[in-house]
DNA sequence: TAAAAATACTCCATAGGTATTTTAT
DNA sequence: ATAAAATACCTATGGAGTATTTTTA
């Protein structure tokens, strides 16, 4: 096929049966158009028409031929129709970077919502740290980062998606372990397990920075690089550590959790992307993400 | 999309990643494909390579768009291929007027046939007597016809496609019914059931000419347009008649078949078509059915 | 500095316009 | 006699060519 132009002129003479008004539909006169007609049964080689001057009706082959025109000017809208939604970022494959203390609330539910939003993105999933999410963004391994901190300076845009209050996992055997809810000050003496301030400086210093405001030092004695070992850490006896509540999912034996009262022990998850040379595709997603925002029921 | 030309470059630059290469490919020089991918970007509104002087990759968009562009440039294959079988008579849909006689071997026969050689082109079937079909076709409503006799004289055109000898079918109780064979000259007094000399002349003038060669006169006693009525009409005790062989398969109770012994006691089945004004289709079924023959099996 | 894409320009094929003629009811 | 398709002719857009420049590994 030569021109799709021609074959929408064809199936709107086969629609209309009628040059004169199936010019008009096409905004055109109706001489070319019985020119782009003739053009085309002379490519396919037979007569689409049977005319004249009071009658048109369609050939057998014309009648033969139409629904495969038909289908091919379908797949054209089709391929327009994507181009269009590609254009706007709703559609595309989108690399999503995540902190693994997001895995088992934030992300599912952000997940499900912009599935929801944009059901023609794909969407490419790897958990990092906040920190190698950072550089993933900046190296262009990812389009979007869901991080816990982010340092100061960088050229990337962050808002926050989702809120939620620390508390304090520790030992059974820990003397704290009966209370409803403790403050951060109590800590004071207490063996910290924290992260780990070389692979995860922006989380160590947020922490630091809690600790800052009580006049206490922040200096975990024992490192770790994600929630799930430190709980592991806590379980064993090896000490106590703030988290964020959504972690209370993990109750391995010997370990509780306890309230922290201090109204500034939150801890947020931000929504990271470059903000400068973002797609159409990644601003659109992050768009759709803003729009649903906090909305965590529970 | 404008045009499916633009495509068919995009596709080619995308499988190619070289400008050059893919210009040679399409047996163009470089610069206009160059133009021609910038067109439709400006088109689709986004990039749809990310290239320098010395490396071509697809951008995420491009590579979304891809498969599309391929699933319309396939689609226009199919119809250019469609498009082609039509023009060729390969496809289509055509109408087939058969003689009822001829249901019971030699239309199952062919058709089966025919559908293994043009697979694309679908039949419409009619019973018609001889007479009928010529009608028929000389109006345009059947493309094809099976007839057993056509009058001369037609701008018909018509080739043997089957030839079958004539039994006697008789009642149990005739004296004839135990004879392994009868010649024609022996029933000269024999009361005999014949078609209708208006509803189908030809037919009965042929009748007429295998008695005149014996100089004998054909003139049926009762007279019918089916052959199933014929030979109700024999087991009925009413008289006997000549019927073609594959006839045979009717066996009401009380009538008998036995062989006619003269060489000329055949019945041929005609292919028959408009000779002039007949339509690719029609001469293309018309050459498939002629290659098939007579290659009627027992 | 060399390979490859982009730009500048020229040309011609063709889609579409208007005016008119032919055709069939 | 008239409605409608076909024909004749003109114009302008744009696709493809050649020559040249720009870019970057």
């Amino acid at each position: 096929m030569k021109s799709l132009q021609r074959l929408r002129y064809f199936v709107t003479v086969a629609d209309e049966l009628h040059f004169g008004r199936a010019a008009e539909r096409l905004h055109m006169s109706q001489p070319p158009l019985s020119q782009q007609i003739q053009v085309l049964e002379t490519e396919v080689g037979f007569a689409l028409f049977d005319r004249s001057s009071r009658r048109v009706v369609l050939t057998d082959e014309g009648q033969a031929l139409y629904p495969e025109a038909k289908r091919l000017l379908n797949q054209s809208h089709a391929f327009d129709q994507m181009a269009s939604a590609l254009e706007r970022g709703l559609a595309g494959r989108i690399r999503v970077g995540f902190v693994d203390s997001a895995a088992y609330r934030v992300m599912p539910n952000l997940l499900r919502n912009l599935r929801q939003q944009r059901p023609r993105v794909e969407f490419e999933l790897t958990t990092l740290t906040s920190d190698l999410q950072v550089k993933a963004l900046l190296s262009g391994e990812i389009d979007i980062g869901l991080a816990r901190a982010i340092p100061p300076g960088t050229t990337l845009s962050a808002q926050s998606i989702h809120e939620e209050t620390l508390v304090c996992a520790l030992s059974t055997d820990h003397e704290l372990s009966t209370r409803d809810a403790v403050s951060i000050t109590e800590l004071r003496d207490e063996l910290l397990i924290g992260f780990n301030r070389m692979k995860s400086p922006s989380l160590h210093a947020e922490m630091a920075a809690l600790f800052a405001a009580r006049d206490l030092q922040y200096d975990p004695g024992i490192e770790a690089t994600e929630y799930t070992t430190i709980l592991g850490l806590v379980a064993a006896g090896q000490g106590m550590a703030l988290v964020p509540e959504s972690l209370r999912v993990f109750r391995p034996p010997g370990l509780r959790y306890v309230d922290v009262s201090d109204e500034d022990a939150t801890s947020r998850i931000m929504l990271v992307a470059r903000s400068l040379e973002a797609s159409p595709l990644t601003r659109s997603v992050v768009e759709a993400a803003s729009s649903y925002l906090g909305g965590n029921p529970e």
